[in-house]
DNA sequence: TCCTGGCACTCGGGCTCGATGAGTGCTAAT
DNA sequence: ATTAGCACTCATCGAGCCCGAGTGCCAGGA
């Protein structure tokens, strides 16, 4: 049965290439690896391989690279392995003293992508509806003020609003008062309905709407549309095997969040526990070298945390790291 | 008296070299140039300013280009230059409807990125003392709670801190009640002061000191030790002059963050309206390579804005649009 | 004293050319 | 189904070569 050994033969190559970045051939292959064949029977496998579009020739008689599919095959044979002892060790103490949720966030991209020589990509996670514990509404000058809203588990959100006309210090007193009896304790729906309750009783200072919408986006629950990166020198290091003009467009991508976001959507619905996107599977073109290792992390496992590198980068490892994280990831969020 | 007309060749030097990226020769400068004089006396000039440090040649019988102190000579000589109406407008429009301080900074490293094409960086304006408005401690499981801390410029801080021991729900909400009683108002000396007694009373909860260090760093004055940037692509696109392995080192910098902002300290020292550092005047390896314009903005001038990127670079440009965003940026900050 | 035209010289870029060798596909034998 | 052998392909590398942009220098002119 030569397809057993045919998945050998592209996994030797994948492996190959990924570490010297150099074309396979098939004599190399035959002495390296101990497939037991010779290398015209492994040139027999490639040529097989070829036509079923898993690997190809950069130039007619040069060694062989794996194809985007060729890579997504190997990637699907994976079986879960296991990170290091050491790396284990370093994302329990690395992740153990954050004071909050952005230095936690901050700490595991900044961990990730040491460990995956990668750029590592973390999106906020999602948060569970809330209520309100308190509302500060700040003076900014004569026109502007800052709301400034504490839930119960501890989220600020503050957003400046216009106040339109002048307030009188008086009025600007109640309203504060007023809106923090009102709103204290509640959530969801019946604290949007006792805001606009409030708002619009007669009477009412003609801002007290922009304050209630507010009040209601801080306490909703629902995944923050914000992604965090570092690592982007590693796109840039020597043998990554991108150029200058290829990694523009990907730090473009990386910076205008969008992009990105639509893809981590797309990959969050896959729901397996490491999702791959290899090359073109991205779908966009600036992406269209690289691949992207993700998993899901936090309550209803809604929010990503990923890896973003070349192609040709290494799929087990990368995959194992990302794996890590994210269980450390949620075991901290969850709290 | 040929010293003038000496520094016009350096000036069409260093515009000839930012346009095209290609050494610039004699010939071509005294055609397309209108100095008045030919290649030969062009070439003489050359030879002194070669003599003084200020251009070099690549390869003997190659064109001029300038070196970190031709750069430098020029920049010195440049008066300070308008920019442009559509800008200004752009500048305007762009800022005027962020949200909050956050926004402001993000809006304004993204609008100097794209008006430089360059690596724009913004540190976190520095804040004046101010006054505890409210403080909230919620419990974060059995052993950490999170202090919140809004001040009355509507600054809000937030750290988490471990308990150390059971605290009854009772004392829980006494020391809350306490603390916001005690500090509501207060500032600088007279809050440190107020604190640390409440901190000391006897009976008190084993955790008062560590809430107090929070709200008292929470009001404090100063810069924020924080740089953001934007634009890194700039760095790889076709045309910076930069390769992709001297583009590592300068996102690692960029990330490290604390080279930049001692480089950045280090310019706000200068005390000039924009102040350049090119090349090796970075003093640092990684950025041997780049220059970096840089104006301080806000309330005494205490935080930086600037632009990085390769020292071949539009001075005069770039010059002009950090000036403007530092100009706009004090405005909206000095509120 | 300063500028200019002329001229010999230098040297990198780009070209061809051939040698090299890794790697292939095919075929016949096992 | 595998292997050994062989002819073939083609990128890479270095040598040799020319070309031309650009220089430095010098002698003559304003």
């Amino acid at each position: 049965m030569s397809e057993e050994r045919r998945r050998a033969v592209l996994h030797a190559i994948v492996e190959g290439y990924v570490a010297t970045h150099e074309p396979v051939g098939s004599k190399a292959l035959a002495e390296q690896r101990e497939l037991g064949v010779s290398s015209a029977t492994i040139r027999n496998d490639m040529a097989i391989l070829e036509e079923e579009g898993l690997i190809a020739q950069p130039y007619t008689s040069a060694g062989r690279i794996p194809t985007d599919k060729g890579y997504r095959s190997f990637v699907d044979q994976l079986a879960a392995s296991a990170l290091s002892d050491a790396h284990r060790r370093a994302i329990g103490t690395f992740l153990s003293d954050a004071v909050d949720l952005n230095d936690v966030v901050e700490r595991s991209v900044r961990l990730l992508s040491q460990l995956t020589r990668q750029v590592a990509v973390v999106q906020y996670p999602s948060l569970r509806e809330s209520s309100v514990r308190r509302i500060e509404i700040v003076r900014m000058g004569a026109e502007h003020a800052l709301v400034v809203v504490v839930s119960a588990d501890a989220r600020v959100e503050q957003q400046s609003i216009a106040l339109g006309e002048a307030t009188s210090d008086d009025a600007f007193e109640r309203a504060v008062r007023e809106v923090n009896a009102t709103a204290h304790g509640l959530s969801g729906a019946r604290l949007e309905a006792a805001l606009t309750l409030w708002a619009q009783a007669p009477d009412q200072v003609p801002w007290a709407g922009a304050v209630a919408d507010v009040v209601v986006a801080a306490t909703r629950g629902g995944t923050v549309e914000r992604v965090v990166f570092a690592g982007a020198s590693n796109l840039a290091r020597a043998g990554s095997g991108l150029e200058a003009t290829t990694i523009a467009p990907v730090l473009d991508a990386l910076e205008e969040q969008v992009v990105l976001l639509r893809l981590l959507h797309e990959m969050a619905a896959e729901g397996d526990d490491v999702t791959v996107r290899i090359g073109a599977e991205t779908h966009h073109e600036a992406l269209s070298r690289t691949s992207i290792v993700a998993a899901a992390y936090g309550r209803d496992a809604a929010s990503l945390v990923g890896a973003l590198g070349p192609t040709r980068m290494d799929y087990p490892g990368t995959m194992a790291a990302v794996r890590a994280v994210a269980r450390y990831l949620s075991k901290v969020v969850e709290l």
